[in-house]
Parts: structure tokens; C-alpha cells; sequence
DNA sequence: CATACATGCTATAGTAACTATAGTTACAAG
DNA sequence: CTTGTAACTATAGTTACTATAGCATGTATG
């Protein structure tokens, strides 16, 4: 079972994850080389399967790149403790927690322009005078 | 009080935006060419000024470049409706909603993930656990 | 047997919206 | 005379991919 290799095609189908960023991400240092077959296709296995499902899920969290390699760096050595793991855990919620802040006040400016929009086909228009307002 | 020119600097003060932003607005076309001092430096006017301040504030609710642009054109042109502003801002809050119900749901899953740990100084990890389950 | 298709490869460029840098000029103050 | 400030241009860097060009190879079909 554990010699069970396939391509990149397969890993791209096993984790909807598409060829071209598998590539990316093993340029960027965040999935190994992996072995090739005597045709230069990459052959890949179990391991490198769960690194990368691994990697797509802290992505799909929000984690930037820097952020998912520091994870993968902390498992890899070994040498991290829950506290830092949930730590840096709880910092990405932060940011998290401020984007979502930052675009609800968009949002309540924006409903509020349209709100005492007319929604005429004149010209007009009290949208554009408050973005036009000194 | 029309005439009245001032140089990029002051631009920049008075509106906030950093002088290479206000250059780079300039290249691709949302700002026009100003005026030069004999020295070669950029003269604005009021007009500008204005017009800067109507992207920046754009900006700030969130549109993107190509939006903006679309603004600037409609407003140049003369050829818009108030409805037609009305429903691209539609548009674009709907964009912002979405965006924020995105965030949501990270932010939910990630407080799942920090909930369930221990915040021990062990490796014991659920949270590492989550991210690496198959 | 010839050809088309699928899949893989590399290297490079494009995307968005700025931001930063290098290298230059000009003027004013001490 | 040097230092500081504020301009200028052109170009590169940022983030996280995504797309393209051009090529090789194995398989299926006519």
C-alpha cells in the first residue's frame, strides 16, 4: 500500500487542487520534490498527498503562504507546542475578525448611499453627489 | 481662485494618497496629465484634486480599479442614469456581502478549531489534528 | 500507418493594485 | 559647500496563483 505512487494528474483530482499551483507549491519550497518516472513525470505518494490536503485546508482558513509554510515548519521539526500552534491560530482569527469589520462598514455605507438613492433614470444622482461631496 | 495650481506633494497631503499612487493613477488613465512647471513637475488643479478624492473614496468602499475606471467614464461621459449607478453599487454590495459571509465561515471554523484545544506545551494538538485528518 | 488526443514537462509572462527602489535634477538653508 | 527636501523617470517587487507557448510521449481511432 505504502508504494503506491501516482501523478500529478491524480493528486490534482484527489484534492481539486489544480496541476499548475501542485507545481507552484513544490517551487515554492512548500511540497517536496517529489520521485520521477524515467519519463520525468512526477510520481507522488500517501505522504505528499496529506501535505498538500494539508496545505489546502489552511488555505481554505484564510492562511496566507507564509503562514502555511510556518505550520508545515513547526510540524516538520517537531518543535512546537499546542500553546504556539493556537496561538497563531487565534492571531489569523484577529485578522479575520478585522476584515470582516472592515467590509461590514463598507457594506453599511454603501446601503446607506443606496437607501437615499431616487433609482432614477435622470442624471441626478445622490450617490454620486456624496461621492463627489468635499 | 481657479487658477490656483499646487504641486504632487500637496495633492498627496491634502487627500491622503501617497505620491507614487497618484503617479501610477495618472499612468493608467484614472487621473489625467496635468500641467508642468517648467521644471517638469506636476501642476494640479482643483478639478484633479476632486477627481482624486472621488477614487480614493471609491476605493475605500471597496471598488476595484476597473470599477472605478467604469465610475470615472459614466460620469465623463454624462451618459449614465442614477439607476445605473444605483445597480452597479447593488452589485458591488452584494460582492461585499459575499465576501464577509466567506469570512464568516472561516472565522467560525477556525474558534471550532480553538475551542476543541487544549493550549497545552505539549504536541498533542487538535487543531493540527483538524487540519490533517483524511 | 498516420493522426488526434490526453497528459506530462519547462520556462516564462500575466494578473491586481499598488509600493519601493535606483539614479537624477533643482532649489533653499546653514 | 554640503545637506535636506521634493520633484522626476524607469523599473522591479509584492501575493498567490493562473495561463501560455512549445515540446515529448503514450494511447486510441480511422
Amino acid at each position: 500500500m505504502k508504494n503506491n505512487l501516482f501523478t500529478i494528474g491524480r493528486l490534482s483530482k484527489q484534492t481539486g487542487c489544480v496541476v499548475q499551483t501542485i507545481r507552484y507549491y513544490e517551487r515554492i519550497g512548500l511540497l517536496p520534490e517529489p520521485d520521477r518516472s524515467p519519463r520525468g513525470h512526477r510520481l507522488y505518494n500517501e505522504d505528499i498527498l496529506n501535505r498538500l490536503k494539508f496545505i489546502l485546508r489552511t488555505r481554505q482558513l484564510g492562511f496566507n503562504i507564509k503562514e502555511r509554510r510556518q505550520f508545515l515548519e513547526l510540524v516538520d521539526g517537531g518543535n512546537y507546542t499546542c500553546q504556539k500552534i493556537r496561538q497563531k491560530t487565534l492571531l489569523h482569527t484577529q485578522e479575520i475578525k478585522r476584515k470582516i469589520k472592515d467590509l461590514k462598514k463598507m457594506e453599511r455605507e454603501l446601503l446607506r448611499m443606496t437607501d437615499k438613492c431616487n433609482d432614477g433614470n435622470g442624471t441626478d444622482c445622490s450617490i454620486l453627489a456624496t461621492l463627489f461631496q468635499n
